[in-house]
Parts: structure tokens; C-alpha cells; sequence
DNA sequence: ATACATGCAAATCATTTGCGCAGTC
DNA sequence: GACTGCGCAAATGATTTGCATGTAT
């Protein structure tokens, strides 16, 4: 879990801290307001190279759904995600994730597959209900 | 096919044509620098207005996978990525869409699913030759 | 004539980086 | 003590926007 070069840090943890403890995909700005509270002067550039670092680490997921922004996901076991068009709200699916999928698509595409990414996009319950 | 308020303008349509020409998923940079080898003096805000505009349309898919760049594709009917995570080249893939996969996912998931986006990473041909 | 679109430049917004000081091993 | 990380502020890079002018209908 230790990387080469990499000493430990009390902002790091605490970063990596917040981001466990929620579900709900944040960005940059809401980790660095919330370990803000614990670690007042914490800089917003402290927090975008250490989520950097975690990533590296692989403790961390950096997730992107096209908004122009970055979000953060603890979770690391793979597995999909539904989005919402409507509030932009993102929550973990779950389905166990297909390797038939990708086998399926393994014949057809020029090169080797990794892994997948799977997103739904919809509206979610909490936006119908306010409609 | 045309929206109230849009005019036609030679630029949007070189822009289109420009799209519908290639396979590549370019960016707005890229289309950009093709276009102006026949329209000159186009800018760059430009390209970007009107790319927004075709896919406000519908004319055109607006893409984007996590690199921080935003990329566009004229061929509308959905279709799954497969993405090089070594040279960022994105080509289509030839597998049905399987409406399947949604459905399997709907039962779980906290509200309604419209779509469903799917990317498979991993290293091209063209990567793999070069290593 | 009346919108809508353009070119240009300045503004925005998320993210990255250079620097001198501070904390960890 | 050597090296890594921090806070700060400035830089970057993609995209957006305000404005005066040009163009399509």
C-alpha cells in the first residue's frame, strides 16, 4: 500500500478518510470543504495532488461523467454506475459486473481488452418525485 | 432536422461534414484546424458554439472519457468505445447494443433508466506493435 | 428589417505547478 | 539530515461568453 517515495501525511489520510466515509461520488471542492473542518488550512492544491497520489496508489478511483468535473469513488471492486440526467447525482450499481460482456466484444475489437466501463443514465427517484 | 432560432451558417455545416468524414473522435481543437483550411478566418469560439448547437440537434454525440478533453462523434446510433489507455485513440465497436444489460440492471436501480453507455479499455494493435 | 451567427478577446473554471518552508523517516 | 509534502499563488488548458459587426431569411 506504501509506494516508493511516498511518506505518510496527516492531509492524505484524512482525505482518504472523507472519501470512505460517503457514497456519494464527491469532486475535489466538497473533499477539500469537509477535510477543511478537520485540517483548516489545508490547501485545494494539497487535495487534487494527493487524490492524485491515492490514485496511483490504486486506493482510490478517479471517475469522470462527462460534466467537466472529477469525482472520487473509495470503492475500488469494480462495478457500475447510474447516473442521473437530471440532478447529476451518481450512486454504485449493484449487478455483479459481466465478463461475458467483455468476452462478447474481445472477437470484435483491435486490440486487448482490459476492462469495461459500464454507466446507466436516467432519472432517479428522487427527481420524479420532484415532477 | 432544423431546431426554432438556428439559421444555417456555412461554418456549422463545414463543421459537420468535417465530423461526418472521419472516424476518429476528434476534439474541437483538431476539427478546428481541419476546418480552417477552408474557411480561414473561422474561430475557435466558434467551433465550440456549433458544435454545441448540432448536439443540442441531435446531430451529433458529445463524448468524453476522462481525459479532460471533450470529444465528438457524428455517428449518432448508439454504439459502444473502445478506448486505448495507452494512446487515447477511441474507436467504435461492432457489437449490437444489448438491451439486455439494461434490462437486467433496471430492477435494481433507484429509478428510471434511458440509456446505457458502455467503454472497454485497453491497448490497440498499434500500441502493441510499437512495444 | 430582424433575428441569429461570427470573429475576436477577455473571462471562467477545474486542475496543475513552482517555490520556499515544514514535517516525516 | 535528506527527502517528501504543504500552503500559497501563479500558470495552464479547455471551454464559455460579451460585444460589435456580418449574414441569412
Amino acid at each position: 500500500m506504501q509506494e516508493p517515495n511516498t511518506k505518510r501525511s496527516r492531509q492524505r489520510e484524512k482525505i482518504f478518510q472523507v472519501l470512505r466515509r460517503t457514497r456519494s461520488h464527491p469532486t475535489a471542492e466538497w473533499i477539500f470543504k469537509e477535510v477543511r473542518q478537520d485540517v483548516p488550512k489545508i490547501s485545494l492544491g494539497t487535495v487534487y495532488r494527493n487524490l492524485s497520489v491515492l490514485r496511483r496508489q490504486g486506493r482510490i478511483l478517479e471517475l469522470d461523467f462527462g460534466e467537466g468535473i472529477r469525482r472520487y469513488d473509495a470503492v475500488i471492486q469494480p462495478h457500475y454506475h447510474f447516473v442521473c440526467s437530471r440532478c447529476g447525482s451518481v450512486c454504485d450499481i449493484d449487478v455483479p459486473p459481466l465478463n461475458v460482456v467483455t468476452e462478447q466484444a474481445r472477437t470484435v475489437i483491435p486490440g486487448i481488452v482490459d476492462s469495461h466501463r459500464l454507466d446507466y443514465i436516467g432519472t432517479c427517484n428522487t427527481c420524479l418525485e420532484h415532477s
